[in-house]
DNA sequence: GTCGATTATCTCGATCGTCGAGAGAATAGC
DNA sequence: GCTATTCTCTCGACGATCGAGATAATCGAC
């Protein structure tokens, strides 16, 4: 019998040294755990083709308005964003991120993907079908820990 | 031919998860994510048989001496451990958990690890090696980029 | 035993990220 | 136009972290 709690361990693991991953970028390019986060997000909308918004934004990393507005003084100052107004609705500042900021993010974690999709290589169709199936399972149990409210399995009230 | 690219997708997503439980647990504690991680550090040696110093945990979250101390008041103020000076060497202040918080932490962590055991009860002992596998070599081509010098193929100096 | 070098931890002042409360600006409905 | 609503920003305060230096204990040499 295999033993789960190695396996365990080695999600625990995987866990810490992605952390790490963006760690090191944060440190690299002068940035704290928050911007990376926040720049994250914004490339990742990008990606997808939308736009995040302040407000979007603070909404994703759980963050204050207050907040919000510091961390993208900070990301502008920087050169990594660029604020516009919404021309639709113009409450609505819409973030974009700067070329150069692209850049460095793709090449930092384009990197990594690229190693990880090289590893994959070693494994054949049907050993990734059990590995997905096997991450999705495990994601599903971790989120149930994750949420503020488990079941509330109550009647009444 | 299976979507590298979404297993690496789904690697990040159970990273965010398994990090929310870390966060829920600090918001139900009322604690902060490096006093969480402090904790789980602790905790992680205390399992080992080992018994932490001040110093090693600084070494351990990567913090400097001053945050440390800080951190420790805050966990000693907020009765999850206590501060006892090494017999052998005096210098030495060794961390201890205090029995509420283990059992705090026990009941956190130890109900997520009892659910990942039970999913993974549905899986073959072929299938588990070849996850164990996949882990083992996705974590090590993330190592390669969490670390500050990657390769340094140089020669001369 | 006691002197200096070393190690381990703590204290102090300053900096930075975060928040709550409220202000400012634009929109939508009447 | 007026009011309510939405979205973002400003302000003052708090808390976590750090660098530099202080305090205390240990070790080795004499």
């Amino acid at each position: 019998m295999t033993d789960h709690r190695e396996l365990a361990l080695l999600l625990r693991r995987l866990t810490v040294e992605l952390d790490a991953v963006g760690q090191r970028f944060a440190e690299v390019h002068g940035l704290n755990r928050t911007d990376v986060r926040a720049l994250v997000a914004i490339m990742d909308a990008a990606r997808g083709g939308e736009s995040l918004t302040a407000g979007r934004l603070g909404a994703a990393v759980d963050l204050s308005s207050a907040s919000v507005t510091a961390l993208l003084d900070r990301l502008e100052k920087a050169g990594h964003i660029r604020r516009t107004r919404d021309a639709e609705d113009r409450r609505r500042v819409v973030l974009e991120m700067s070329d150069t900021a692209m850049a460095a993010g793709a090449e930092h974690f384009g990197g990594l993907q690229r190693d990880l999709t090289a590893a994959m290589a070693d494994y054949s169709d049907d050993e990734l079908a059990v590995v997905r199936r096997f991450l999705v399972d495990m994601t599903g149990a971790i989120e149930r820990h994750s949420r503020p409210e488990p079941p509330a399995t109550v009647v009444g009230c």
